[in-house]
DNA sequence: TTGTTTTAGTTTAGGTGTCAAGTAATCTAG
DNA sequence: CTAGATTACTTGACACCTAAACTAAAACAA
């Protein structure tokens, strides 16, 4: 097998094109997920060399950036859908970088309020217009009501899952 | 606020709810990683609480259950996206697992070899059923034609993506 | 009030992920 | 034929990630 053709065989290329409909549930999310990790493993590597940040951490910031009075831990891990645990230790580092600060409140002593500090919000700026440029370039073949359809069926599909974990 | 209403806030619920199609782009990455993760997280846990597997492992498999043959260490890496660093130490579980064995080829010996054994295919026949149905059930809310609909969509994306990688 | 339960966050153990540097085998140009 | 590339994979350092067990604070209930 040629190199070149090696390249185009992703997680989703290989499985039996059988006609039935039987598996095509399976076969959709086989492809939704290669083409994030596709969109994903671009949009780190970019991170990390032009902007020397992890993919978790621009992921935080952007949460933070829209909430200047700052997010609850929790709140924040809800948000990510990643566990409380994880989410410790990235903002310890985050705070050791200056970017975000942390606050006890204290009418609740449990509750963690983390926010951005100014210098936070003048790096994520810049990385988020990066960002942005990088994704409108990779769905560039896409029209405007391609865009439209697909943000409506993965609307729908999120609204299938969500109902379905109850 | 409430329990209840924080539950559904994620990563793509806050942003600006601009009308300009300027952000579209951008709006409909962040939709589709919230819904890939989503999914991700529910079939991560099931696999580990009913079947005692890690989704990498589980999806390692998935890739050799295919191909009775075998596949080279670097074809896996490239068809999972990832690292090849990565692939060394899932596979040596697996080795130690009994699910797959891997071969040196004797014709280029810097190339080996990974298949499933017979006891890796039995128990991946059955996790592999299980995962289907689960699928199945989180989508159960989309119509043929929703499915058949985001399925083109997701490949003229895919498409997309690759042409602007290179 | 005081004991129980719930909530917010941390810690630990272990698996997964990248990148960069390293090793060994093969290829290739001269 | 042989020195320098290239290819396949491994290793090590470090960052993420989860689940489960833990601590502390607050809420609740008798």
């Amino acid at each position: 097998m040629s190199e070149q053709s090696r390249i185009w065989i992703d997680a989703e290329t290989k499985i039996t094109d059988a006609p039935e409909d039987h598996h095509e549930e399976l076969r959709l999310w086989l492809r939704l997920f290669s083409v994030t990790r596709l969109i994903e493993n671009d949009v780190r590597s970019k991170l990390q060399s032009q902007f020397d940040v992890t993919f978790p951490r621009f992921d935080i910031l952007s949460q933070l950036y829209r909430v200047p009075d700052g997010l609850i831990l929790g709140e924040l891990s809800q948000r990510l859908m990643v566990s409380p645990g994880n989410i410790t230790s990235v903002i310890k580092r985050l705070m050791e970088d200056g970017l975000i600060v942390r606050t006890q409140n204290p009418d609740d002593r449990r509750e963690n309020i983390v926010q951005m500090t100014a210098e936070g919000r003048a790096k994520f700026a810049e990385m988020a217009e990066a960002n942005e440029a990088w994704i409108r370039d990779l769905t560039k073949d896409l029209t405007p009501a391609d865009i439209r359809s697909l943000q409506a069926l993965l609307q729908k599909l999120k609204t299938s899952v969500r109902r379905a974990l109850g």
